[in-house]
DNA sequence: TCAGTAGTTGATATCAAGTATCAATTACTG
DNA sequence: CAGTAATTGATACTTGATATCAACTACTGA
């Protein structure tokens, strides 16, 4: 079993949830995506599992810090499998594509803020949106050929 | 009139669109709240404006970037009046006011992330979560009194 | 001033994402 | 293996938002 299934898989048994088909065929469709993706898609993926399971499913991952959720401003949420601890997102204008990224300047210009702003800090959420290099590559070349 | 809603009125005027008694009702609910809102509030405050059209405005006073758009990760998005040019926010976990904050160190971190970011950074967003200073008062106060 | 035209409105229908319900099923425990 | 509590998923519903389109209204310029 791949890493990243086993890792969703105890994070579900850590939250004292029973192994169940549909919560492992969840789990496994999540792992093979090895892309962010929206609850939506993933009840495409697998109707042999109820709507309601798969979201609830997602909900538990998302709660044990083991999937994160990223807003998306016109349209579902997106969910990616966290990688490491605290980190950010690159989302793809084109295409969509959602990386990781952490970075200790960006955790410590947070910490100076402190002074700057009215209130506690209780956290951050931060997303790069970039033109991916799969997309860069493609209007290189192809798209604009015709002219 | 307010020079909030000057500068929305304007905002649709500039697109080449008409002054009308629903969009000019829109504006000024708008310039009074003078806080964050979502899309329903508009709606539920203005049973007089159809909601298609105050979702039409929004979109309009959204585009032209006289309001800004934040995603909630539960729940409709929410607005607020676009005060400065580049800006990002804070949110108050507790009781959701929104802020507008600048600093130039993030901007300029920013910047140096393009190095490590794969692909052409096109922008970014940023929300600061924090717990208000009204918040706070009020949990300092009243509360646990009862002990 | 007023008719023509193009932009605007809003009731209604529809769509999409997500949640609540609850009877039937299944995983664990001993 | 029986008992119990967790889980499932079909269905109905809620909420946010958009599509439709006939009626209406703001602008234009004759
Ligand atoms: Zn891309
Ligand atoms: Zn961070
Ligand atoms: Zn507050
Ligand atoms: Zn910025």
């Amino acid at each position: 079993m791949d890493p990243v299934e086993i890792k969703l898989i105890t994070a579900l048994e850590d939250r004292g949830l029973r192994k169940t088909a549909a919560r492992s065929l969840v789990t496994s469709r999540i792992e093979n995506a090895n892309d962010a993706f929206t609850a939506e898609q993933l009840c495409r993926d697998l109707p042999e599992v109820g709507r309601a399971t798969v979201y609830r499913t997602i909900r538990h991952l998302v709660d044990s810090g083991a999937l994160c959720k990223l807003p998306i401003l016109d349209g579902a949420p997106m969910y990616s499998v966290a990688r490491v601890e605290h980190h950010h997102h690159t989302i793809c204008s084109k295409c969509g594509a959602v990386g990781e990224f952490r970075h200790s300047t960006v955790e410590r210009v947070m910490r100076s803020l402190e002074k700057e702003i009215d209130g506690d800090i209780v956290g951050h959420r931060m997303e790069i949106f970039i033109t991916c290099n799969q997309c860069l590559a493609k209007s290189d070349t192809g798209a604009n050929s015709a002219v």
